[in-house]
DNA sequence: CTTGACCTATAGGTTACCCATAGGTTTTAC
DNA sequence: GTAAAACCTATGGGTAACCTATAGGTCAAG
């Protein structure tokens, strides 16, 4: 089957079908004539496999990794545990990082309630912001 | 001041710094011999300003809109808080997306204890994540 | 035989920086 | 006085997992 039969199938787009066989994930032949990418069933279980991996959190590196395993005939398990085991606490981290940041968002907008805005001078840009007690990390935009 | 020396004051790196100038949220004027950048106790301000608003989730090219508005003398405040309204159920939203991940995560660990790791064939890559009940979006990677 | 649907590969965008490079400048030490 | 250390510049590439756009080849149907 070719790229968009085989997304349809997956329940993904084409451009995700692409990505994957781009990085490694799926190999697919290669018709002879026009060089289209030909999907087996064999593909569409792997892909499958790529959407429940990535459901719990393997990165796509991982799971190049833990297929790469499985295609030299190696049980993968004992690699997926670990990866598992070693990025939950890294979610969860993640989890009280957003967590404190909801808090402080809801801080300030109930705190704001009724405040005057006043304009920017010399020293003040927003005193709303310039006011808001120190916290935590900034880190990235969620 | 150079830049190390602000970077130093706001707590920042070097790096961060001269990135904000290129994203145009610090302005410095340029010593015309050597054509490095020159800050002031102002931008020293400024940054501080940026850091407590990044804490506050806005993002970079949030802060360069608030403080454009400051630069051309309007208050700048409800703008900031419309995004902060509008930003936090997206974050709400994040962590629970967040949550559920982490619950997949600890069922599958807790529910492969003791379970054998199997050989892959051609129908099965890691029968541990192929049995794995379904469940929510796999998003990217936390 | 020409649409329209599908395929290809490449390049650039997303976010907030970090790092490496090459080369100019200033400061410090001897 | 000069040489090395420390700092500055600009540019380009990397991060994660795709998405979008481009230009151009292929194929089935009308």
């Amino acid at each position: 089957m070719k790229v968009n039969e085989l997304a349809k199938r997956a329940g993904v787009t084409a451009e995700t079908v692409r990505h994957y066989a781009r990085e490694q994930l799926l190999a697919p032949e290669r018709h002879p004539d026009n060089g289209y990418q030909l999907f087996s069933d064999t593909d569409l279980e792997r892909l499958n496999f790529i959407q429940r991996a990535r459901k719990l959190g393997f990165s796509v590196a991982e799971i190049r990794e833990i297929l790469a395993h499985a295609d030299q005939g190696d049980s993968p398990c004992p690699l997926v545990r670990d990866l598992l085991a070693s990025r939950l606490p890294q979610v969860r981290a993640r989890i009280a990082e957003l967590e404190a940041l909801a808090q402080r968002m809801e801080l300030a907008l109930t705190s704001w309630q009724g405040m005057p805005d006043g304009t920017p001078d010399g020293h003040s840009v927003c005193r709303l912001i310039e006011s808001f007690p120190d916290a935590a990390p900034a880190k990235e935009t969620p």
